[in-house]
Parts: structure tokens; C-alpha cells; sequence
DNA sequence: AAACCGGGGCG
DNA sequence: CGCCCAGGTTT
């Protein structure tokens, strides 16, 4: 190592003092509890993003009994449009098992916080250190970008070898002292400074001793990732509405894309919606072709071919069960909606009114 | 259009 | 361990 810790977290902490972030909402009373949500919606969301979803998160459940008591679909419901729906139920279901391993209190200790589900070795890292003061290393996305450029490490931080000398690294450089002052700043030197494109050297604590920096190579590290084709899918959507305004939703199942969410019927491309429809003992009055629309996933593009569809006033034979319900987007109980079903619902109120 | 991001799950 | 998966935003 060609830099010396102490100086390197000197000069972050020093930084940190004067520039750093101060006034997000979990750094006020920064128990485990906030501290943890806050790291997981922060684990695929930038902070600006976040915010809004925190603070309506926290005043819902603001504590872990509360969370561990509320029914799934309305976590889902509070993660609606985040993405990474796993993680709301990871997080629910962590919720859960604190309540009954750990009397309802967040653990202290390290393997226990590890042993809960979507928390891994950086995030119990984090948790316990900006909460606790304990001394742990992170290795977030900010971090691994800050610490790639400073020594100059070659190679996609995805990829294993490369993960485990940031990780060496990062533990040389973790201070004995003040670990959640530096653990902090070293994040926020990441969001705010070390930037993916345009970082600000000149504002940078540790510029002089950025290897990077001093060969003129900032913008080779950190690796990326060589870009995977990724496939296309299509598939029908089918936004039936019934005379009361409600739409038809379906569960999904709670693995998979939208693992848990509620969503419209699919089809494939060559089902005929008709033929769904009456062997469900419903019928169209009318059916019109909405705007298709692409989401992008990170292995595959997905053609969403909307239909939307009128269904004639006679009986209804499909009913509310598990699984499926008629929805009212105005007034319905809150529930899980991924963003094209929530930008879909959205369309549908202005075509109606 | 491509990059990004932490952890789970599986072979 | 190595590889694949998930979703919306930023660049």
C-alpha cells in the first residue's frame, strides 16, 4: 500500500467535517431500525430518489413491530415503483424474524445482523457502525468507486478477484477510531465528489495520493462490466374494466420479476385474449389496443402490448379471491404495483374522465 | 443505448 | 466459488 491509513483517514474525516452530509433523514436519531431501511432502498436508489419513499416508510412503520405486523402487500404498496421488490420482502421478513429471535430489538452483534435476510456483509457493516459507532469496513458502490481510482484497481469490482482486493484494501484503510464518521464520509465521497462521470478532483480529500488521478486515468476505473446482449420478450397485457371502474389484478407469484406484485392478466403474443376471456365466463363489450410501451430489465427488454378491455355489464363470473381482485386505483387497499401497471392505472383515469 | 447497484440462490 | 437474476434511473 502506498498510502499511509492514518493520512488517508485523516484527510476523508477531515473532509467529512466540512463537506459531508448531515441533515438526511436517517442520520437524525440514526437507530438500527432507520438505519437499515435507509440501506436498503439507498442499495438500488440514489438519495434523492429515496427520500420521499423513507419518509412515507417511516411514518407507516415507523418501528420494527409495526413492520413485522403489517400485512405484505402493504410493504409492497411502500416500495411501489423502487424496484428490487425482493428487498421489501427480505426486509419484511427480516422484520419478522427480529420480532420473534431477537425480542423485536435490532441485533448488535455482527452475525446476527448478517444472518438476516437481504442484509449482507456490507450493509451489516453499515448499519452497525452509523448506528452503533462499531468498527466494521463497507464496501458499497460509492466506496469500491473511490477506492478503484486511489489504487488504481484493475477490472470489473463484480468480478471476484477484484471484489476481494477492494475489500483488503478497504480494511487497511478502516480507522480505529471514528469508523462511523469515516464510513460515511468515504459514502459520500463517493455520491458526491468520486462521481461515475465529471468528478470534482479538484474538491477531492485524497486527490494526491490518487494513483488515477496522477497518471491521468480517472475515467478507466473503476472496470465496467462488458455489456450483455440482452433479449427481447413481448407480451399482451390485458387492462379489463368492469363497470364499477375497477380493473382486474392478479398476484404475482413471489419469485421472479415483480415477485409478489399486483399486475394485469398477460398473454403471449398468439393467445387470443377472446378465448382467455370466455373461458372465464366474462366477455368483452369492447376492446381497444393501448400504446405499446418497452421496460427494461437488466437481462431483457419486455414489449408490453396493452388491450384495453370493456367487459359487458351481465354477471361477473370472476370474483374477488386470493390472488385476484378487482381493483379500484381511486380507493382500493393499498397494494404493491410495478411502474408500467402504476403508469398504465394512471392512463386509464385520464381516458376515463 | 449502456452503465449502474448489493444480495440471494443455485450448481 | 462463479454465475445468473432482478428494475428503475442516470448518463
Amino acid at each position: 500500500m502506498t498510502v499511509n491509513p492514518d493520512i488517508f483517514a485523516a484527510r476523508v474525516l477531515a473532509w467529512f467535517h466540512r463537506h459531508g452530509r448531515r441533515d438526511l433523514p436517517w442520520q437524525q436519531q440514526p437507530t438500527s431500525y432507520r438505519v437499515w431501511v435507509s440501506e436498503i432502498m439507498l442499495q438500488q436508489t440514489q438519495v434523492r430518489t429515496v427520500i420521499p419513499y423513507y419518509q412515507r416508510f417511516m411514518e407507516t412503520f415507523p418501528d420494527i413491530r409495526s413492520l413485522a405486523a403489517a400485512p405484505e402487500d402493504q410493504v409492497l404498496h411502500h416500495w411501489s415503483g423502487l424496484g428490487y421488490y425482493a428487498r421489501a420482502r427480505n426486509l419484511h421478513r427480516a422484520a419478522r424474524q427480529i420480532v420473534e429471535k431477537h425480542a423485536g430489538r435490532f441485533p448488535a452483534r455482527f452475525e446476527e445482523v448478517l444472518a438476516l435476510p437481504g442484509i449482507g456483509e456490507s450493509t451489516a457493516g453499515a448499519v452497525l457502525s452509523l448506528s452503533l459507532g462499531q468498527r466494521h469496513t463497507i464496501l458499497d458502490g460509492n466506496v469500491k468507486r473511490v477506492l478503484a481510482r486511489v489504487f488504481m484497481v484493475e477490472g470489473w469490482p463484480g468480478r471476484s478477484p477484484v471484489q476481494r482486493r477492494l475489500w483488503e484494501i478497504a480494511r487497511q484503510l478502516t480507522p480505529e477510531q471514528e469508523v462511523a464518521a469515516y464510513n460515511q464520509a468515504m459514502m459520500d465521497l463517493g455520491a458526491t465528489v468520486c462521481l461515475r462521470s465529471r468528478p470534482d478532483c479538484a474538491g477531492c480529500p485524497v486527490m494526491d495520493c490518487c494513483q488515477a488521478h496522477g497518471q491521468d486515468r480517472v475515467r478507466d476505473f473503476p472496470g465496467r462490466r462488458k455489456a450483455a446482449k440482452r433479449r427481447e420478450r413481448s407480451v399482451q397485457m390485458l387492462v379489463i374494466c368492469n363497470s364499477e371502474g375497477e380493473v382486474l389484478l392478479r398476484k404475482r407469484p413471489p419469485t421472479g420479476i415483480w415477485g409478489g406484485l399486483w399486475s394485469f392478466p398477460e398473454l403471449g403474443m398468439d393467445d387470443k385474449p377472446d378465448e382467455w376471456l370466455a373461458a372465464r365466463g366474462l366477455s368483452a363489450e369492447c376492446i381497444r389496443e393501448l400504446a405499446p410501451r418497452r421496460h427494461s430489465f437488466s437481462h431483457f427488454h419486455l414489449h408490453i402490448h396493452p388491450l384495453l378491455i370493456l367487459q359487458k355489464k351481465t354477471g361477473c363470473q370472476v370474483l374477488d379471491g386470493d390472488g385476484q381482485v378487482w381493483y379500484n386505483p381511486g380507493n382500493g387497499q393499498r397494494r404493491g404495483l410495478s411502474a408500467p401497471v402504476q403508469q398504465l392505472l394512471l392512463e386509464l383515469q385520464r381516458i376515463s374522465t
